[in-house]
RNA sequence: GCGCGAUUAGCUCAGUUGGUAGAGCAACCCGUUUACACCGGGAAGGUCGGGGGUUCGAGUCCCUCAUCGCGCACCA
């Protein structure tokens, strides 16, 4: 600690300021102090024991791979925020997490097996999950290394894991719950299969992608049906018409028609639902239950045969006849061709453009499939959580997001929460060998069906990792009877990314809710995409990936972070220049260089923080000053860091270094004392001011500077009060 | 098809309740004044996507069109 002796220039000052010896020297003393646990900083007396709670969950990181520039952004917004509040004064939490983010994980692992020539199919499903958490424990420590480069002051003695035990307690316990209330249930339905990953997803995991397809237009008996998708039409044997249509009122429901189809005679029924668009293609339809959802509902209202025609891997079944055991890719020109021959094609449009849903991770075309699966009934959640959206308990920055979520949860549908891949939380359910009934077994004793008696099997699915990162906020806290979650749920803000908002912020919603009665957040802060400089999505095959470690490695994480905040609103995309970043290690550069001069020109007086004897020049100064500081404050409490980073940079370079210093420079060397003593007192303060606020921007080189700093009493300015009526 | 964003200086973006347009970067001119060339001084640069309306006054409110981006949707 300095005495009032020893504030000659610190040799480090004769050179600029140098990120890379600085920036791990910094953290581990933050990291050795223990402030970033809000209990040690009671401890210490740096924070008051009633003061009030302030908490941050951090996105749990997945574990899979290194970090990215959007984890850059997160880790920046957040440890920006956290810090703020910190020095305000609040008992501040930020908790850090890793997602064993299971499909996601799973996909990235399998392209590890699959460059090594191996599959996952046919492994021994404990040895294929004992890899998988080697290889994300692995990464995990890794991508820990990476968040301290970021600078997060995050709290790492309260890290939790997706998988920790503790988790997985209280994610069984929420699917028991859901399950007595009869908010889960285990039904034969229509889920979304990928034929590649050979698992089923919910409605999140597809994308819808826009095609160019042939258009057949088939001959049914005296019908003309329209399809995309004649590989599907094996087993067809309903046809189905709106009960108005005119031009077939004069055929009855139910009515029996003997016709010629693709592998031999058939008899068809005749089916009317009201869900048939008369204005489309001819206005019948044939209908395929097992492979198409719109048909599933068809069948289920009018309680029709359901056949499957395709198996889990995109071949078609032996109802297909010849073309038993072929890929549906290859069967359809086929098929096509035998209908041809038989006289059954009418016409075939060439350019039907219609939408396709796919993978959204390899693009596979979807083959819907009944399946026995879990799913959670989501519109009883659903209506509890637009009532906390409706009346605003909930903020979201920015606003529109509101409108978004409501749309969702609106027109929600159940969830399919049934994964069929080990790298996940196992379902802790019973099935019946005999009639398929699914039992919650928490004990794992259930050996009967509790139905019809029969065998049972364990259920060999694991959760959707939605389900259990939907419990994130409480299951962290150590929901239900723990001090932190007494102390510090419901949390303050969610800070991700917006892209997840249905994915994950609005299941938080819902969960937290159902479980604890309360909002999980009160806030949702959601930030945008982090682009490249050209305004384009960052992918390995554009070769445009900008690696935050290299940018923090060249110009120092102080610059990436404030390059990060400034000039980005929250909500839209950031386009990521080096520039910029090169523009902001200037910044860092000059603040040392503007440190420099203050300190050598103030070494003849004693900082007196309380000091009252300014002279009218400064009391102007002050006066602006101590403005800009309200005015940022404020909005620093409306979450506006873009504005506060830009405001901040202005006055310290613009304003302090350009017009303050110059003009002091005569000040300080003329030979009025009492003006020397007002000046020197004012631009010690002033400089003190401005590491203050920017800290939370800049940590590492704001410590520094602080460090050497003569102040008495001085703690790591990580905990110093943030300048408002300092 | 429905919904949500965006459209402001060459580039990336700010612009709070409507009151003669801002920043950074780039480009231009000048400058070795001892904190800093990772710098300083100066100048330049926009009819705020088009059209219409409300208003004394609109980048800011309303309508409409266009372009780009993104969600959502079972049209066989």
């Amino acid at each position: 600690m300095a005495s009032e002796h020893d504030n000659d220039i610190n040799p480090k000052f004769l050179s600029p300021y140098n990120p890379q010896t600085t920036e791990d020297r910094i953290y581990k003393l933050w990291e050795e102090s223990g402030f970033f646990n809000p209990d040690v900083c009671i401890e210490k007396g740096v924070i008051k024991s009633d003061a009030e709670a302030f908490t941050l969950i951090m996105p749990p990181t997945n574990a899979n791979g290194s970090l990215h520039a959007g984890h850059g952004l997160v880790m920046t917004i957040e440890d920006l925020i956290i810090r703020y509040k910190r020095m305000r004064g609040f008992k501040t939490l930020w908790l850090p997490g890793l997602d064993h983010a299971g499909f996601e994980t799973q996909v990235v692992y399998e392209r590890k097996l699959e460059k090594e020539g191996r599959t996952r199919f046919g492994m021994d499903k404990k040895e294929l999950y004992k890899e998988i958490l080697d290889f994300t424990l692995l990464n995990s420590s890794n991508i820990k290394d990476q968040v301290k480069k970021m600078g997060a002051s995050c709290d790492w003695s309260r890290e939790k894991f997706t998988l920790d035990d503790s988790v997985i307690k209280t994610v069984y316990q929420t699917f028991k719950k859901l399950h007595d209330d009869e908010l889960v249930y285990r039904g034969n339905r229509i889920v979304s299969w990928c034929t590649k990953h050979q698992t089923s997803f919910s409605d999140l995991e597809i994308k819808d992608e826009e095609r160019i397809d042939k258009f057949y237009y088939l001959k049914y008996g005296p019908f003309i049906i329209a399809t995309s998708r004649p590989e599907t039409k094996f087993g067809d044997k309903y046809v189905v018409m709106h009960p108005l249509d005119k031009r077939y009122e004069n055929y009855k429901d139910g009515q029996k028609i003997d016709l010629e189809w693709i592998n031999g005679p058939i008899t068809a029924t005749i089916i009317k639902d009201e869900s048939i668009d008369m204005e489309f293609g001819t206005g019948v339809m044939t209908i395929t239950p097992w492979h198409d959802n719109t048909d599933f509902e068809i069948a289920e209202r009018h309680n029709l045969d359901k056949e499957q025609i395709i198996d889990e891997f995109g071949k078609l079944l032996p109802i297909a006849g010849e073309f038993s055991g072929m890929h549906i890719n290859k069967a359809r020109s086929l098929i096509i061709e035998k209908l041809n021959s038989k006289g059954l094609v009418d016409k075939i449009e060439e350019n039907y453009k219609h939408i396709v849903r796919t993978c959204y991770k390899c693009g596979t075309v979807i083959e819907p499939q009944i399946k026995s699966q879990w799913f959670v009934k989501m519109k009883p959640l659903a209506d509890k959580a637009l009532e906390v959206v409706n009346q605003d308990k909930i903020e979201y920055i920015p606003s529109h997001y509101k409108k978004i979520t409501t749309h969702w949860l609106e027109n929600i549908m159940d969830w399919n929460i049934s994964r069929q891949i080990v790298w996940g939380i196992p379902i802790p359910a019973k099935i019946c060998k005999i009639c398929g009934h699914g039992m919650v077994d928490l004990e794992n004793n259930i050996t009967k069906c509790n139905k019809c008696n029969g065998e049972v099997k364990k259920d060999e699915d694991t959760f959707d990792t939605w389900f259990s990162s939907g419990q994130w906020p409480f299951v962290t806290l150590g929901y239900p009877d723990s001090k932190d979650f007494k102390t510090f749920y419901p949390t303050d803000v969610m800070e991700t990314a917006g892209e997840i908002i249905f994915f994950w912020v609005s299941r938080m919603i819902m969960l937290g809710l159902y479980v604890t009665g309360e909002i999980p957040f009160k806030k949702v802060y959601l930030h945008g995409l982090v682009l490249d400089a050209k305004g384009q999505k960052m992918s390995k095959s554009k070769g445009n990936v900008i690696d935050p470690l290299i940018l923090t490695a060249k110009y120092g994480t102080d610059a990436f972070r404030i390059g990060m905040i400034v000039g980005n609103t929250p909500g839209t995309s950031l386009s990521l220049s080096e520039d910029k970043i090169r523009a902001y290690k200037n910044y860092a550069n000059k603040l040392w260089n503007i440190t420099r001069f203050v300190l050598s020109n103030t070494s003849d007086i004693k900082y007196d923080k309380n000091f009252k004897d300014y002279a009218d020049s400064e009391i102007i100064l002050i006066k602006e000053r101590d403005e800009l500081i309200k005015e940022i404050t404020k909005e620093m409490d409306e979450y506006k860091f873009y504005l506060v980073g830009e405001k901040i940079y202005q006055y310290t370079w613009s304003r302090f270094a350009d017009v303050i210093i110059e003009e002091s420079k005569n000040i300080l060397s003329g030979d009025d004392n009492k003006e020397k003593i007002s000046r020197a007192q004012f631009l010690l303060d002033t400089l003190i001011k401005i590491l203050k606020i920017l800290h939370p921007f800049m940590p590492f080189v704001t410590e520094e500077i602080w460090s050497m700093i003569p102040v008495d009493n001085k703690n790591l300015l990580l905990v110093e009060k943030w300048p408002l009526n300092d």
